[in-house]
DNA sequence: CAGCGGAACTTGACACCGACAAGCGCGGTG
DNA sequence: CACCGCGCTTGTCGGTGTCAAGTTCCGCTG
Protein backbone atom coordinates (compact mmCIF):
# COMPACT_ATOMS: atom_id res chain seq x y z
CA UNK A 1 0.00 0.00 0.00
CA UNK A 2 2.79 2.13 -0.62
CA UNK A 3 1.53 4.51 -3.77
CA UNK A 4 -2.08 4.08 -2.89
CA UNK A 5 -2.40 7.93 -3.79
CA UNK A 6 -0.97 7.19 -7.21
CA UNK A 7 -2.81 4.07 -7.51
CA UNK A 8 -6.03 5.96 -7.37
CA UNK A 9 -5.23 8.80 -9.21
CA UNK A 10 -6.43 7.81 -12.51
CA UNK A 11 -9.97 7.13 -10.67
CA UNK A 12 -11.59 10.29 -8.74
CA UNK A 13 -8.93 11.68 -6.38
CA UNK A 14 -10.08 14.81 -4.08
CA UNK A 15 -7.77 16.22 -3.61
CA UNK A 16 -6.44 19.55 -5.21
CA UNK A 17 -9.67 21.28 -6.28
CA UNK A 18 -11.65 19.06 -7.27
CA UNK A 19 -13.93 18.58 -4.31
CA UNK A 20 -15.20 21.51 -4.94
CA UNK A 21 -16.45 20.97 -8.28
CA UNK A 22 -17.68 17.31 -7.87
CA UNK A 23 -19.92 18.56 -4.55
CA UNK A 24 -21.46 21.09 -6.66
CA UNK A 25 -21.98 18.64 -9.76
CA UNK A 26 -23.44 16.00 -7.71
CA UNK A 27 -25.51 18.79 -5.18
CA UNK A 28 -26.95 20.06 -8.44
CA UNK A 29 -27.91 16.34 -9.88
CA UNK A 30 -29.83 15.62 -6.40
CA UNK A 31 -31.28 18.64 -6.39
CA UNK A 32 -32.58 17.91 -9.96
CA UNK A 33 -33.45 14.87 -9.45
CA UNK A 34 -34.52 14.80 -5.57
CA UNK A 35 -35.68 18.02 -4.37
CA UNK A 36 -33.60 20.34 -2.43
CA UNK A 37 -35.35 18.96 0.59
CA UNK A 38 -33.17 15.52 0.10
CA UNK A 39 -30.25 17.43 -0.37
CA UNK A 40 -27.85 16.89 2.90
CA UNK A 41 -24.27 17.63 3.07
CA UNK A 42 -23.42 14.35 4.82
CA UNK A 43 -25.20 12.45 2.44
CA UNK A 44 -23.13 14.19 -0.72
CA UNK A 45 -19.78 13.51 1.37
CA UNK A 46 -21.06 10.09 1.71
CA UNK A 47 -21.08 9.56 -1.62
CA UNK A 48 -18.22 11.07 -2.87
CA UNK A 49 -16.25 9.00 -0.99
CA UNK A 50 -15.44 11.56 1.83
CA UNK A 51 -15.66 12.49 5.42
CA UNK A 52 -18.88 14.51 6.56
CA UNK A 53 -16.79 17.11 7.11
CA UNK A 54 -15.23 17.56 4.16
CA UNK A 55 -17.74 19.52 2.56
CA UNK A 56 -17.37 22.78 5.11
CA UNK A 57 -13.85 23.36 3.98
CA UNK A 58 -15.07 24.42 0.10
CA UNK A 59 -18.38 26.01 1.60
CA UNK A 60 -18.86 27.87 5.24
CA UNK A 61 -22.30 26.97 4.52
CA UNK A 62 -25.14 24.91 3.32
CA UNK A 63 -26.45 28.22 2.11
CA UNK A 64 -23.07 28.31 -0.04
CA UNK A 65 -23.34 25.31 -2.02
CA UNK A 66 -27.34 26.25 -2.79
CA UNK A 67 -25.73 29.72 -3.75
CA UNK A 68 -23.41 28.17 -6.38
CA UNK A 69 -26.36 25.72 -7.60
CA UNK A 70 -27.84 29.00 -8.03
CA UNK A 71 -25.33 30.81 -9.86
CA UNK A 72 -25.04 27.78 -12.28
CA UNK A 73 -28.47 27.52 -12.82
CA UNK A 74 -29.01 31.34 -13.85
CA UNK A 75 -26.08 30.92 -16.20
CA UNK A 76 -28.44 27.72 -17.94
CA UNK A 77 -30.85 30.22 -17.49
CA UNK A 78 -29.82 32.79 -19.03
CA UNK A 79 -28.38 31.17 -22.11
CA UNK A 80 -32.17 29.28 -22.18
CA UNK A 81 -33.20 32.59 -22.95
CA UNK A 82 -31.21 34.25 -25.54
CA UNK A 83 -31.24 30.78 -27.54
CA UNK A 84 -35.13 31.27 -27.72
CA UNK A 85 -34.27 34.81 -28.72
CA UNK A 86 -32.50 34.14 -31.61
CA UNK A 87 -35.46 31.40 -32.91
CA UNK A 88 -38.21 34.06 -32.96
CA UNK A 89 -38.69 35.31 -36.45
CA UNK A 90 -40.05 39.06 -35.64
CA UNK A 91 -40.55 41.41 -32.37
CA UNK A 92 -43.73 39.55 -30.76
CA UNK A 93 -42.71 36.23 -31.84
CA UNK A 94 -39.32 36.89 -29.81
CA UNK A 95 -41.55 37.43 -27.31
CA UNK A 96 -43.67 34.38 -27.17
CA UNK A 97 -40.28 31.99 -27.38
CA UNK A 98 -39.02 33.57 -24.65
CA UNK A 99 -41.86 33.11 -22.57
CA UNK A 100 -42.64 29.50 -23.31
CA UNK A 101 -38.91 29.00 -22.92
CA UNK A 102 -39.13 30.52 -19.66
CA UNK A 103 -41.78 28.34 -18.23
CA UNK A 104 -40.11 25.28 -20.37
CA UNK A 105 -37.01 25.78 -18.45
CA UNK A 106 -39.00 25.75 -15.23
CA UNK A 107 -40.40 22.62 -15.44
CA UNK A 108 -37.57 20.46 -17.24
CA UNK A 109 -35.64 21.66 -14.13
CA UNK A 110 -38.18 22.01 -11.27
CA UNK A 111 -35.20 21.46 -8.51
CA UNK A 112 -33.07 24.24 -9.41
CA UNK A 113 -35.55 26.82 -10.55
CA UNK A 114 -36.68 26.61 -6.87
CA UNK A 115 -33.41 27.02 -5.61
CA UNK A 116 -32.62 30.04 -7.97
CA UNK A 117 -35.85 31.68 -7.32
CA UNK A 118 -36.43 30.72 -3.49
CA UNK A 119 -35.97 32.02 -0.62
CA UNK A 120 -32.59 30.59 0.64
CA UNK A 121 -31.00 32.47 -1.72
CA UNK A 122 -33.32 35.32 -1.53
CA UNK A 123 -32.37 36.29 1.81
CA UNK A 124 -29.00 35.87 1.24
CA UNK A 125 -27.07 38.31 3.18
CA UNK A 126 -24.08 39.30 1.21
CA UNK A 127 -25.66 41.21 -2.28
CA UNK A 128 -24.09 38.39 -4.31
CA UNK A 129 -22.43 40.16 -7.37
CA UNK A 130 -22.08 37.24 -10.27
CA UNK A 131 -25.27 36.34 -9.15
CA UNK A 132 -27.30 39.61 -9.62
CA UNK A 133 -25.04 39.65 -13.33
CA UNK A 134 -26.64 36.28 -14.33
CA UNK A 135 -30.00 37.23 -13.35
CA UNK A 136 -29.73 40.69 -15.02
CA UNK A 137 -28.55 39.13 -17.84
CA UNK A 138 -31.89 36.64 -17.83
CA UNK A 139 -33.91 39.91 -17.42
CA UNK A 140 -32.24 42.11 -19.56
CA UNK A 141 -33.36 39.43 -22.23
CA UNK A 142 -36.94 40.01 -21.36
CA UNK A 143 -36.38 43.57 -21.17
CA UNK A 144 -34.84 43.85 -24.66
CA UNK A 145 -37.63 41.61 -26.50
CA UNK A 146 -40.15 43.89 -24.53
CA UNK A 147 -38.48 47.12 -26.28
CA UNK A 148 -38.79 45.81 -29.24
CA UNK A 149 -42.31 44.58 -29.23
CA UNK A 150 -42.90 48.45 -28.23
CA UNK A 151 -41.14 49.98 -30.49
CA UNK A 152 -43.62 50.07 -32.73
CA UNK A 153 -46.12 52.54 -30.59
CA UNK A 154 -46.22 55.93 -31.02
CA UNK A 155 -43.41 57.23 -28.65
CA UNK A 156 -46.02 59.72 -27.12
CA UNK A 157 -48.18 56.65 -25.79
CA UNK A 158 -45.81 53.81 -25.23
CA UNK A 159 -46.11 52.41 -21.89
CA UNK A 160 -42.96 52.07 -19.82
CA UNK A 161 -40.74 49.01 -21.33
CA UNK A 162 -40.06 47.99 -17.53
CA UNK A 163 -43.75 47.90 -16.65
CA UNK A 164 -44.21 46.05 -19.28
CA UNK A 165 -41.45 43.30 -18.47
CA UNK A 166 -42.76 43.23 -14.90
CA UNK A 167 -45.82 41.78 -16.39
CA UNK A 168 -45.03 39.42 -18.44
CA UNK A 169 -42.19 37.99 -16.11
CA UNK A 170 -44.74 37.89 -13.61
CA UNK A 171 -47.17 36.13 -15.98
CA UNK A 172 -44.31 33.69 -17.03
CA UNK A 173 -43.11 32.63 -13.36
CA UNK A 174 -46.59 32.74 -12.18
CA UNK A 175 -47.58 30.04 -14.44
CA UNK A 176 -44.26 28.02 -14.11
CA UNK A 177 -44.58 28.35 -9.91
CA UNK A 178 -48.35 27.08 -10.64
CA UNK A 179 -47.33 24.06 -12.32
CA UNK A 180 -44.11 22.68 -10.96
CA UNK A 181 -45.50 23.57 -7.16
CA UNK A 182 -49.20 24.53 -7.45
CA UNK A 183 -52.26 22.43 -7.80
CA UNK A 184 -52.52 22.43 -11.69
CA UNK A 185 -50.38 19.36 -11.84
CA UNK A 186 -52.44 16.87 -10.23
CA UNK A 187 -55.33 17.18 -12.17
CA UNK A 188 -56.96 14.34 -13.25
CA UNK A 189 -54.97 12.63 -15.63
CA UNK A 190 -51.41 13.62 -15.90
CA UNK A 191 -50.95 13.60 -19.59
CA UNK A 192 -54.09 15.37 -20.10
CA UNK A 193 -53.52 18.49 -17.51
CA UNK A 194 -50.30 18.77 -19.26
CA UNK A 195 -51.64 19.21 -22.34
CA UNK A 196 -54.34 21.59 -21.08
CA UNK A 197 -51.19 23.63 -19.24
CA UNK A 198 -49.76 23.84 -22.86
CA UNK A 199 -52.53 25.12 -24.17
CA UNK A 200 -53.20 27.75 -21.75
CA UNK A 201 -49.79 28.77 -22.08
CA UNK A 202 -49.87 29.39 -25.60
CA UNK A 203 -53.25 31.41 -25.10
CA UNK A 204 -51.88 33.09 -22.28
CA UNK A 205 -48.34 33.98 -24.24
CA UNK A 206 -51.12 35.31 -27.15
CA UNK A 207 -53.09 37.13 -24.67
CA UNK A 208 -49.86 39.16 -23.91
CA UNK A 209 -49.32 39.92 -27.26
CA UNK A 210 -52.63 41.54 -27.79
CA UNK A 211 -52.59 43.42 -24.97
CA UNK A 212 -49.28 44.89 -26.80
CA UNK A 213 -50.49 46.04 -30.09
CA UNK A 214 -50.13 49.24 -30.62
CA UNK A 215 -53.39 50.88 -30.28
CA UNK A 216 -54.81 50.94 -34.36
CA UNK A 217 -56.25 54.63 -34.24
CA UNK B 1 -50.56 19.24 45.19
CA UNK B 2 -53.86 17.42 45.20
CA UNK B 3 -56.48 19.04 42.87
CA UNK B 4 -53.28 20.18 40.55
CA UNK B 5 -56.02 19.59 37.42
CA UNK B 6 -58.32 22.17 38.82
CA UNK B 7 -55.86 24.69 39.94
CA UNK B 8 -54.10 25.17 36.28
CA UNK B 9 -57.91 24.70 34.78
CA UNK B 10 -58.25 28.47 34.16
CA UNK B 11 -54.80 28.56 32.71
CA UNK B 12 -54.23 26.98 29.67
CA UNK B 13 -55.07 23.28 30.23
CA UNK B 14 -53.66 20.82 27.21
CA UNK B 15 -55.51 18.17 28.35
CA UNK B 16 -58.82 17.40 26.18
CA UNK B 17 -58.38 18.58 22.74
CA UNK B 18 -56.73 21.78 23.40
CA UNK B 19 -53.51 20.87 22.46
CA UNK B 20 -54.42 20.28 18.50
CA UNK B 21 -55.71 23.80 18.37
CA UNK B 22 -52.83 25.41 20.24
CA UNK B 23 -50.25 23.27 17.98
CA UNK B 24 -52.08 24.30 14.43
CA UNK B 25 -52.35 28.12 15.73
CA UNK B 26 -48.83 28.03 17.37
CA UNK B 27 -47.30 26.98 14.68
CA UNK B 28 -49.48 28.79 11.92
CA UNK B 29 -47.63 32.20 14.21
CA UNK B 30 -44.25 31.12 13.84
CA UNK B 31 -44.60 30.17 10.03
CA UNK B 32 -46.09 33.96 9.51
CA UNK B 33 -43.01 35.16 12.05
CA UNK B 34 -39.90 33.39 10.90
CA UNK B 35 -40.94 31.22 7.66
CA UNK B 36 -41.49 27.63 7.30
CA UNK B 37 -37.82 26.51 8.42
CA UNK B 38 -37.99 27.62 11.49
CA UNK B 39 -40.93 25.42 12.13
CA UNK B 40 -39.74 22.30 14.59
CA UNK B 41 -42.11 20.33 16.38
CA UNK B 42 -40.17 19.89 19.28
CA UNK B 43 -40.02 23.83 19.86
CA UNK B 44 -43.43 23.90 19.42
CA UNK B 45 -43.79 21.73 21.95
CA UNK B 46 -41.44 23.34 24.25
CA UNK B 47 -42.94 26.90 23.89
CA UNK B 48 -46.81 24.88 24.80
CA UNK B 49 -45.31 23.52 27.80
CA UNK B 50 -45.51 20.00 26.70
CA UNK B 51 -43.20 17.09 25.98
CA UNK B 52 -42.05 16.81 22.59
CA UNK B 53 -43.37 13.74 21.36
CA UNK B 54 -46.89 15.35 22.44
CA UNK B 55 -47.29 16.81 18.93
CA UNK B 56 -47.50 13.31 17.61
CA UNK B 57 -50.46 12.26 18.93
CA UNK B 58 -52.16 14.27 17.33
CA UNK B 59 -50.39 14.88 13.63
CA UNK B 60 -49.17 11.54 12.17
CA UNK B 61 -46.39 13.53 10.60
CA UNK B 62 -44.99 17.16 10.42
CA UNK B 63 -46.39 17.19 6.93
CA UNK B 64 -50.12 16.76 8.47
CA UNK B 65 -49.38 19.90 10.65
CA UNK B 66 -48.24 21.85 7.59
CA UNK B 67 -51.12 20.43 5.94
CA UNK B 68 -53.76 21.93 8.39
CA UNK B 69 -52.00 25.31 8.22
CA UNK B 70 -52.86 25.28 4.37
CA UNK B 71 -55.81 24.34 5.04
CA UNK B 72 -56.96 27.22 7.17
CA UNK B 73 -54.56 29.65 5.12
CA UNK B 74 -56.65 28.64 2.13
CA UNK B 75 -60.14 29.43 4.10
CA UNK B 76 -58.86 32.62 5.30
CA UNK B 77 -57.68 33.57 1.34
CA UNK B 78 -60.63 32.40 -0.43
CA UNK B 79 -62.77 34.66 2.07
CA UNK B 80 -60.23 37.21 1.41
CA UNK B 81 -60.74 37.16 -2.27
CA UNK B 82 -64.86 37.09 -1.97
CA UNK B 83 -64.56 40.16 -0.09
CA UNK B 84 -62.27 41.83 -2.85
CA UNK B 85 -64.18 41.19 -5.37
CA UNK B 86 -67.73 42.59 -2.92
CA UNK B 87 -65.52 45.96 -3.39
CA UNK B 88 -65.22 46.19 -7.61
CA UNK B 89 -68.25 48.75 -8.93
CA UNK B 90 -68.15 46.72 -12.16
CA UNK B 91 -66.64 43.40 -13.92
CA UNK B 92 -62.91 45.07 -14.84
CA UNK B 93 -62.54 46.87 -11.22
CA UNK B 94 -64.29 43.38 -9.32
CA UNK B 95 -60.93 41.88 -11.60
CA UNK B 96 -58.57 44.56 -10.35
CA UNK B 97 -59.44 44.36 -6.68
CA UNK B 98 -59.30 40.29 -6.36
CA UNK B 99 -56.05 40.49 -8.34
CA UNK B 100 -54.70 43.08 -6.72
CA UNK B 101 -56.34 41.33 -3.11
CA UNK B 102 -54.09 38.10 -4.30
CA UNK B 103 -51.29 39.50 -4.35
CA UNK B 104 -51.86 41.72 -0.88
CA UNK B 105 -52.50 38.57 0.88
CA UNK B 106 -49.57 36.94 -0.18
CA UNK B 107 -47.38 39.79 1.04
CA UNK B 108 -48.76 40.48 4.38
CA UNK B 109 -48.65 36.34 4.86
CA UNK B 110 -45.51 34.92 3.13
CA UNK B 111 -45.02 32.47 4.85
CA UNK B 112 -48.30 30.82 4.99
CA UNK B 113 -48.68 31.49 1.48
CA UNK B 114 -45.21 29.81 1.00
CA UNK B 115 -47.04 26.50 2.71
CA UNK B 116 -50.06 26.73 0.43
CA UNK B 117 -48.67 26.79 -2.57
CA UNK B 118 -45.89 25.07 -1.66
CA UNK B 119 -44.05 21.54 -2.95
CA UNK B 120 -45.02 19.81 0.51
CA UNK B 121 -48.76 20.09 0.16
CA UNK B 122 -48.88 19.80 -3.32
CA UNK B 123 -46.94 16.67 -3.20
CA UNK B 124 -49.41 15.26 -0.82
CA UNK B 125 -50.24 11.68 -0.82
CA UNK B 126 -53.68 11.57 -0.63
CA UNK B 127 -55.49 14.13 -2.72
CA UNK B 128 -57.13 16.29 0.25
CA UNK B 129 -60.78 16.73 -0.32
CA UNK B 130 -61.32 20.13 2.23
CA UNK B 131 -58.49 21.74 1.20
CA UNK B 132 -59.32 21.35 -2.44
CA UNK B 133 -62.58 22.56 -1.79
CA UNK B 134 -61.24 25.69 -0.20
CA UNK B 135 -58.58 26.27 -3.14
CA UNK B 136 -61.22 25.71 -5.61
CA UNK B 137 -63.40 28.61 -3.34
CA UNK B 138 -60.71 31.02 -4.37
CA UNK B 139 -60.34 30.11 -7.62
CA UNK B 140 -63.92 29.56 -8.34
CA UNK B 141 -63.82 33.78 -7.21
CA UNK B 142 -61.69 34.49 -10.08
CA UNK B 143 -63.42 32.52 -12.55
CA UNK B 144 -66.71 33.87 -11.78
CA UNK B 145 -65.26 37.27 -12.09
CA UNK B 146 -63.32 37.02 -15.36
CA UNK B 147 -66.57 35.23 -16.35
CA UNK B 148 -68.28 38.54 -15.48
CA UNK B 149 -65.78 40.64 -17.51
CA UNK B 150 -65.89 38.28 -20.87
CA UNK B 151 -70.04 39.01 -20.79
CA UNK B 152 -69.59 41.68 -22.73
CA UNK B 153 -67.73 39.63 -25.55
CA UNK B 154 -69.58 38.58 -28.61
CA UNK B 155 -70.14 34.84 -27.75
CA UNK B 156 -68.60 34.00 -30.95
CA UNK B 157 -65.43 36.01 -30.26
CA UNK B 158 -65.03 35.26 -26.87
CA UNK B 159 -62.47 33.19 -25.25
CA UNK B 160 -62.52 29.99 -23.10
CA UNK B 161 -62.77 31.70 -19.30
CA UNK B 162 -60.18 29.27 -18.36
CA UNK B 163 -57.87 29.89 -19.97
CA UNK B 164 -58.14 33.45 -19.51
CA UNK B 165 -58.76 32.60 -16.02
CA UNK B 166 -55.28 30.84 -15.99
CA UNK B 167 -53.43 33.62 -17.49
CA UNK B 168 -54.62 36.21 -15.08
CA UNK B 169 -53.87 33.61 -11.63
CA UNK B 170 -50.57 33.01 -13.71
CA UNK B 171 -49.75 36.72 -13.49
CA UNK B 172 -50.67 37.52 -9.82
CA UNK B 173 -48.85 34.41 -8.56
CA UNK B 174 -46.24 35.17 -10.62
CA UNK B 175 -45.69 38.67 -9.25
CA UNK B 176 -46.82 37.09 -5.96
CA UNK B 177 -44.11 35.28 -6.07
CA UNK B 178 -41.31 37.17 -7.15
CA UNK B 179 -42.23 39.62 -4.42
CA UNK B 180 -42.05 37.36 -1.57
CA UNK B 181 -39.26 35.44 -2.52
CA UNK B 182 -37.66 36.70 -5.46
CA UNK B 183 -35.13 39.24 -6.55
CA UNK B 184 -37.61 42.34 -6.46
CA UNK B 185 -37.64 42.92 -3.05
CA UNK B 186 -33.84 43.67 -2.62
CA UNK B 187 -33.57 46.66 -4.80
CA UNK B 188 -31.52 49.61 -3.53
CA UNK B 189 -33.91 51.37 -1.31
CA UNK B 190 -36.35 49.08 0.23
CA UNK B 191 -39.50 51.48 0.54
CA UNK B 192 -38.87 52.83 -3.15
CA UNK B 193 -38.76 48.81 -4.06
CA UNK B 194 -42.00 48.76 -3.07
CA UNK B 195 -43.49 51.82 -4.35
CA UNK B 196 -42.35 50.49 -7.47
CA UNK B 197 -43.74 47.21 -6.83
CA UNK B 198 -47.22 48.39 -6.13
CA UNK B 199 -47.04 50.83 -9.51
CA UNK B 200 -46.24 47.85 -11.71
CA UNK B 201 -48.71 46.33 -10.46
CA UNK B 202 -51.17 48.27 -10.88
CA UNK B 203 -50.10 49.07 -14.30
CA UNK B 204 -50.32 44.50 -15.18
CA UNK B 205 -53.62 44.95 -13.88
CA UNK B 206 -54.78 47.93 -16.13
CA UNK B 207 -52.58 45.88 -19.04
CA UNK B 208 -54.70 42.90 -18.13
CA UNK B 209 -58.10 44.74 -18.32
CA UNK B 210 -56.86 46.32 -21.79
CA UNK B 211 -56.69 42.82 -23.22
CA UNK B 212 -59.90 41.82 -21.85
CA UNK B 213 -62.03 44.49 -23.50
CA UNK B 214 -64.18 43.23 -26.32
CA UNK B 215 -63.04 43.56 -29.91
CA UNK B 216 -64.49 47.48 -30.94
CA UNK B 217 -65.13 46.53 -34.38
C1' DC C 1 17.72 18.73 -1.35
C1' DA C 2 15.80 19.37 3.47
C1' DG C 3 12.28 20.96 5.83
C1' DC C 4 8.57 23.68 6.77
C1' DG C 5 3.99 25.85 6.20
C1' DG C 6 -0.40 25.44 4.91
C1' DA C 7 -4.09 23.45 2.32
C1' DA C 8 -7.09 19.40 2.01
C1' DC C 9 -9.13 16.08 4.50
C1' DT C 10 -10.35 13.08 8.85
C1' DT C 11 -11.99 12.14 13.36
C1' DG C 12 -14.75 13.41 17.06
C1' DA C 13 -18.15 15.91 19.43
C1' DC C 14 -22.36 18.80 20.23
C1' DA C 15 -27.00 20.32 19.78
C1' DC C 16 -30.92 19.69 17.36
C1' DC C 17 -34.39 17.37 14.70
C1' DG C 18 -38.43 13.82 13.39
C1' DA C 19 -40.04 9.46 14.36
C1' DC C 20 -40.93 5.41 17.14
C1' DA C 21 -41.83 2.41 21.43
C1' DA C 22 -43.18 1.75 25.94
C1' DG C 23 -45.05 3.47 30.17
C1' DC C 24 -47.98 6.33 33.26
C1' DG C 25 -52.21 8.82 35.08
C1' DC C 26 -56.70 9.87 35.02
C1' DG C 27 -61.59 10.04 33.56
C1' DG C 28 -65.36 7.59 31.99
C1' DT C 29 -67.79 3.04 31.30
C1' DG C 30 -68.98 -1.60 32.23
C1' DC D 1 -65.17 -1.20 41.94
C1' DA D 2 -62.31 -2.84 38.18
C1' DC D 3 -60.97 -1.92 33.81
C1' DC D 4 -59.83 0.35 29.50
C1' DG D 5 -58.28 3.77 26.52
C1' DC D 6 -57.03 8.56 25.61
C1' DG D 7 -53.60 12.11 26.28
C1' DC D 8 -49.29 12.79 27.49
C1' DT D 9 -44.31 11.59 29.15
C1' DT D 10 -39.87 9.53 29.03
C1' DG D 11 -36.43 7.29 26.49
C1' DT D 12 -34.19 6.09 22.36
C1' DC D 13 -32.68 5.81 17.48
C1' DG D 14 -30.83 7.46 13.15
C1' DG D 15 -29.90 11.58 10.85
C1' DT D 16 -28.37 16.43 10.17
C1' DG D 17 -25.36 20.96 10.19
C1' DT D 18 -21.59 22.99 12.40
C1' DC D 19 -17.50 23.56 15.10
C1' DA D 20 -12.76 22.07 17.02
C1' DA D 21 -8.72 19.54 16.82
C1' DG D 22 -5.78 16.28 14.64
C1' DT D 23 -3.50 14.15 10.38
C1' DT D 24 -1.58 13.75 5.78
C1' DC D 25 0.55 15.39 1.98
C1' DC D 26 1.80 19.04 -1.68
C1' DG D 27 4.67 22.67 -3.02
C1' DC D 28 7.52 26.34 -2.01
C1' DT D 29 11.58 28.49 0.28
C1' DG D 30 16.09 28.49 2.20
Amino acid sequence: MASRRAARKPQGRYHHGELRRALIEKAASVVEREGVAALSLRDLARRLGVSHAAPAHHFPDKAALLFEIARDGFDRFAAAMEAARAQGTNPLDRLRCVGEAYVHFAIAHPGRFRVMFGREISDLRSIPPELDEAGQRSFGVLVGVVEAVLARWPARRRPPAEAVAFSCWSSVHGAAMLWIDGPLRRKSPPGEARAAFEHDLAFMMKLLGAALMPPSE
